[in-house]
DNA sequence: ATTTAAATTTAGACAAAACTAAAAATAGAT
DNA sequence: ATCTATTTTTAGTTTTGTCTAAATTTAAAT
């Protein structure tokens, strides 16, 4: 496995390609930042080795063995991206950058180490579930806080956007994870929201509100 | 800066490439396990971009900037081994090579909260020093066993070979840094040793006595 | 059923990093 | 000073991963 071979699996699990769902070249292109023809090039090299079914013109899609190698480098960026934040005190808009990086270290005992190190977590910074050594995810039950209904609340449990701008966002306005929201009122004319926070009252865009994913607890 | 320039450079310094002295290609594809011809493909390539100063058919020495650039992968390399004997419960045997692909991760920020993670630690799990930020040594006066006289006594403070079979060896008869050890006899016949070591007496090879560093303690 | 626009692939080139085999330079021995 | 063995470099290939430009296929619109 290259390091570039691993970053095309990761793309197309993301982009749902998991679920033996046809991913297109071009969608592959665009996520990855690089040129369609390349992406075919690596589309045969990687239906070569058996970790995608390949069928020109139609896209690609995971098979078993690409799932499974998809899933422990997204294990491994996950939980380096805990270690980062819970031991070395990243804040969570550094931390993607270097687990990109991390996550293609080749040491199985590396990984279970840090997993143990850290408590074996169940989500990573941005709320993101970390999959476990076979491959398994730990679903919840998560809305977007732009979904649910007012005077409905939940607990802020992960963001949709985990661009840099968006986190720092959210840390200059003290939304973590783990607050809880109550949902006030809703304004018809921008959709944007009344909410209520660690007791304190605040107004958010319905972007920002589009981007936040809530546990709601009743 | 490329994985396997940043491997060269620090190959150079460690075959003496750091005191403008001249490494010949073949002793560093020797020590690289790979062929003269990329070495010398590498050392142009290299000598392009400043870090090395090449002189057909007489080898290579780093310059000012190679020498930087080699210190802190090294210094990388050797907090990344203490961090995963201390915080990971590596054994000794184990650190290198993950190490080794670890020292290539670019992030200052990282490698400094790792360093702080560690107590800023002067040397690693081998005794090795560990380069300073700004690429100082921790100088220390230390002598091989085989080298000090009868009836003196020092630490064990570092291990001259540090193979994996040499590493074990010492585990199996339990000799390890920070152990004392007073030279009680030389044998003759093929210079092994009776030693005192914490408490025990046990007999040595030339061989083993060669390859462990001790810090005279009078 | 054509035509056309968009998506996708092919062909050809390039850079990094390695290799093998052949050529050239160096150093040691006569 | 010449020969020779060794070291080192050059020339030409290979693999991975990328790119551009041209060709091809697909899908949408007439
Ligand atoms: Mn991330
Ligand atoms: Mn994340
Ligand atoms: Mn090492
Ligand atoms: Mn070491």
């Amino acid at each position: 496995m290259t390091r570039s071979e691993e970053n095309y699996l990761k793309t197309i699990f993301h982009l749902g390609g998991g679920d033996s769902k046809s991913i297109t070249t071009n969608a592959i292109a665009e996520q990855m930042e690089t040129k369609p023809s390349s992406v075919t090039d690596m589309a045969k090299r990687l239906s070569e080795k058996g970790l995608v079914d390949y069928v020109r013109y139609q896209g690609v899609s995971l098979t078993d063995a690409g799932v499974k190698t998809a899933l422990s480098i997204i294990r491994k960026h996950r939980l380096w991206e805990v270690f980062l934040v819970k031991k070395l005190d990243f804040t969570w808009d550094e931390v993607h950058e270097v687990a990109e990086q991390l996550e293609h270290i080749k040491s199985e005992k590396l990984i279970d180490k840090i997993d143990e190190l850290l408590d074996f977590p169940k989500y990573d910074p941005h709320g993101d579930p970390i999959p476990t050594k076979d491959g398994k995810f730990q679903e919840r039950d998560e809305k977007l806080l732009s979904e649910i209904p007012i005077n409905s609340q939940g607990v802020c449990v992960g963001v949709k956007d985990s661009s840099v701008p968006f986190l720092k966002f959210l840390d200059k306005n003290k939304i973590a994870l783990g607050n809880t929201i109550k949902v006030m009122d809703k304004e018809d004319f921008d959709n944007s929201l009344r909410i209520q926070m660690e007791g304190k009252e605040m107004r958010i865009s319905h972007q920002i509100a589009a981007n936040l994913y809530v546990k709601k607890n009743d």
